[in-house]
DNA sequence: AAATCTATAGACCGGTCGGTCTAGTCTGTT
DNA sequence: AACAGACTAGACCGACCGGTCTATAGATTT
């Protein structure tokens, strides 16, 4: 038998890398299961709640994922210029690596439970919360005046949320590199 | 019977509608039907390519209208301040209006179908291309010199598509003027 | 009126969905 | 050794999925 916790956390990060890449609806428990070995008496276990729960899990897993990789690279950024675009480059090279598979992972599932599943719903918020305040914080550290950087990280998030769905549609990931220049001569 | 042509632009419209609120594998066709009042066979009849292919046609569908949408709203506008707030208040709006059930009618299936159907995708990418190359012809009319507008249409298209998905998360459409003012402010 | 074409109508198919249930197998405690 | 709790294991369920098929009704042509 797998030790104690192995089996729910290999459940949960199998689950988070298919709600990414093939949204909620798309993905089946099944598949889940069969991906990570888990059987489904397992699921049922660890995740009393169902594909709901483990759902809310996964986009919380990500999110605290996403933050922690924003915060790395803004630490290791200069200034603003060099952030957005490393924040960008992070972004483009996981859509490239992933064949455009992997987008964010939080946006397909926020868009397809949003009206649906309050549960769901307050999971992507909370994620989307953590990463405009690590922004907000960002854009202070690089001189951006105080009543200036919550709207900005605002925007920035929105613009690079856009951009990144523009760029899986196309299929190309100029797009990102083009809105992060733009937000990079905001600051 | 009903009238020729009748049936299938029903369908169609139902379908856009269901896609745009639930995403593509959120929305069955069993649901479709239900609501159009066709039946099956009628189904097949229209769209002998069966899902794809009446996903296909509801995102150009959705296309047409958004683009013709914005177009009487940028003619109206009288400078691109009020054009970008008029076009945040026409989302905004369609998002209260359905209490946040009615984001971007794109932007969901574009996620869940990008990696995974060709033929959607292309759809996508055609619907995004329109507005793309109608937001360029705005600002150019809005005084942005000719080298400026591609790459701000861009970032303003992106915006607007983060925003509207942060709407939808946050149930709150304050974020969409949030990020339009601050767009206007680039002009 | 016969034939033909367009479109409706819905029963039906195998497969998969999320979810439940019971049985069994470990591990740590006493 | 006996027991209890934690966890695994997978058969099984009704519902629904997208898709196919045959039959038929209404309009159009000959």
């Amino acid at each position: 038998m797998a030790p104690r916790g192995e089996t729910r956390e290999r459940v949960l990060r199998t689950a988070a890398e298919l709600f990414q890449r093939q949204g909620y609806h798309g993905t089946g428990l099944n598949q889940v299961l069969a991906r990570s070995g888990a059987p489904k008496g397992s699921l049922y276990f660890h995740f009393p709640e169902g594909k709901e729960q483990l759902a809310s899990e996964s986009v919380a897993l990500s999110g605290r994922t996403v933050s922690e990789a924003l915060a790395e690279v803004v630490l290791a950024a200069p200034d603003g210029r060099a952030g957005l675009a490393a924040i960008g480059d992070h972004f483009a090279r996981n859509l490239l690596e992933s064949d455009f598979g992997k987008g964010c992972p939080v946006a397909t599932v926020a868009l397809e439970t949003a009206a649906g599943s309050e549960t769901i719903r307050a999971a992507c918020d909370t994620a989307y919360g953590q990463w405009l305040d690590g922004l907000r914080v960002a854009l202070l550290g690089w001189g951006v005046p105080g009543e200036r950087a919550e709207p900005l990280a605002a925007l920035v998030l929105s613009a690079l949320q856009g951009a990144l769905m523009l760029a899986r549609v196309q299929r190309d990931v100029s797009v990102i590199h083009q809105v992060t220049r733009q937000l990079a001569g905001l600051l």
